[in-house]
DNA sequence: ATCGCCTTTACACAAGCTTTACAGTTTGCT
DNA sequence: AGCAAACTGTAAAGCTTGTGTAAAGGCGAT
C-alpha cells in the first residue's frame, strides 16, 4: 500500500454543503487542515492563490464554472493532485477529467472506504514519483524501530511483515507512547472514519499487531484500557 | 468511553406510534428529556424552534415530509447529532442518509440494546470532537498525581491501578479538591446517569478508590459528607 | 479468477460495574 | 440516655459489557 500517507492541506470544491460539511469533518479528523470553496470560481482562485494544497476534491457540477473548466484553467500552472467527484456515472466524464490531468475519479454517491483508498492513491502515486520525501522521523521506543521512510518495522532487530493499517496503527501509538490513544483517534487516523458501534475492526488490527511482536519478542507492549483504547508501554 | 457528556435532550420523530411510546418510555427512564413528533413536518420545526437538543432520531418514511428532506432542512442550520432509522436495510438509504450528515443509521427492527450502544458511540463522537481531548490537565493534590493523557495515578510516586471509572471519580474529586461533591455530581458526570434511590455504586467506587489508595499511602484523603457526598482533602 | 487484507461474525472469557447483605455509624427524637 | 431511622463501609455475589481471537465474508487490486 502506501508508503506514506501525510496530507497536510486539502481544498474541496463542491457545491453541496452538506457533502462538503461530512468530507470537512472526517477530513480534519484525519489530522488534515482543510479548506473548502462552494463554487468554480471561488475554488479556482483559492487552488492558484498560493497557499499550497496537496490533493484537491473537485466537483464537477458547480454554478459559475464547472469542474472541467476549473480542471483546465488549474493544470496551465499547478501540478497540484485531483480528485473529481461527480454524480453521473457515465464513462465519458472520467475520460474526459482524466485527459484533462484528473488524478482519479469518484462517482457519488460513494462511501467513505472508497473515498479514503482513492486518497491514499492518489498520495501514493504522487508522494512515491515527487521523490517521496522521507520527512517522517524514525521512531525507537520500547525496543520496537519504526521507519516511516521505508515503512519497515524491527523487533528486537528482527523485521516485521506488517499490512500498511497495521503500520499505521503502531506507528500513531508510537507516537503517542505512554499516552492513552482512543479508539476512536484510531479509527480516524488510520481508517478515516468516525468508530461505529459494534465496530471491532481496530481490535482486530490491535490483536494482530500483537500477534506479530509477541511472536519475536516475549511480553505485552501494548496495554489495553478498558472502555478507552490502547497506549503503547514506553518501557 | 467518554461518560463525561450526559444526554439532556432528545427528539423523536416518526410516525409509528407504539414504537415512539416505547422509545419514549425506555428514554426518559433512562433519565432524558425526551420530545415527540409524528411527522416530518412537525419534527423539522420542532427540531429548528430554538430548543436544543442534544440528539435527534428521526425516522425515514414519515407522512407530509421523509426523513431525507427533514436532515436536509435541518442541517442548512443545525449540526445536531441524527441517527436516522428505517424499516428498509439496504446501503443506498445509508449512504445518502449519511451524505446528508446523518450521523449513523439504525435498521428496524432494533433491539433496546443496539439502539443505547449507536447513541453511546454518537455521543461519544460527538463529545470527542467538542474538544474533549487537548484541554486536560495534569494534577498534583496532596501527595495524589493524576495525568490525564496517560490515564495514570501516583501516589507517594507509587503507580496505581485504577479501573477507569476510578479514574474519573478520582479526577472529579481533585478538580473539585477541598469542595464537596455531590454524589448525584459523581453519577452524573461519572456514569452519565442520574442518581437512583438506594444505588450504592457510587459509595462502591470510592470504596474502592479508598482502598487502593490507603494501601499505599496512609490516611483517608477522601472525606465522607454525610447525606451529601465526598471531598477531597487538599493536605 | 485470484490474492491480500480489511471487516464482520461468533463465542468464550475476563474485567469491572452494580446489587445485595449486613455490620457499623451518625443523626434526630423522646 | 436510649432508641429508631437513615446513612455509610465494604465483602461477596451477580450480571453486564468490553475484549481477544479464530474464522468467514467482502472487496478492491492485480
Amino acid at each position: 500500500m502506501n508508503k506514506e500517507f501525510h496530507l497536510q492541506s486539502v481544498l474541496v470544491i463542491d457545491d453541496d454543503i452538506e457533502l462538503t460539511d461530512m468530507l470537512s469533518t472526517y477530513l480534519s479528523g484525519m489530522g488534515y487542515s482543510v479548506n473548502v470553496k462552494n463554487d468554480g470560481e471561488a475554488g479556482l482562485s483559492e487552488a492558484i492563490s498560493g497557499h499550497h494544497y496537496d490533493l484537491i476534491l473537485l466537483d464537477v457540477m458547480m454554478p459559475k464554472m464547472d469542474g472541467f473548466d476549473v480542471l483546465q484553467k488549474l493544470r496551465a500552472s499547478h501540478t497540484t493532485p485531483v480528485l473529481m467527484l461527480t454524480a453521473r456515472g457515465d464513462d465519458y466524464d472520467r475520460i474526459l477529467g482524466l485527459e484533462l490531468g484528473a488524478d482519479d475519479y469518484l462517482p457519488k454517491p460513494f462511501n467513505h472506504r472508497e473515498l479514503v483508498a482513492r486518497i491514499k492513491a492518489i498520495v501514493r502515486r504522487y508522494t512515491l514519483s515527487a521523490g517521496g520525501g522521507g520527512t517522517e522521523q524514525d521512531l525507537l521506543i520500547n525496543d520496537i524501530f519504526l521507519s516511516p521512510s521505508s515503512q519497515q518495522v524491527k523487533v528486537s532487530d528482527i523485521a516485521l511483515e506488517l499490512t500498511t493499517t497495521e503500520f499505521m496503527v503502531l506507528r500513531l501509538l508510537m507516537l503517542n507512547a505512554a499516552q492513552r490513544v482512543t479508539k476512536e483517534q484510531i479509527s480516524l487516523k488510520v481508517l478515516g472514519k468516525p468508530l461505529q458501534a459494534f465496530d471491532r475492526s481496530i481490535d482486530m488490527h490491535v490483536s494482530n499487531l500483537r500477534k506479530k511482536i509477541s511472536a519475536v519478542a516475549p511480553g505485552d507492549k501494548i496495554k489495553t484500557l478498558r472502555g478507552v483504547g490502547y497506549m503503547l508501554l514506553p518501557e
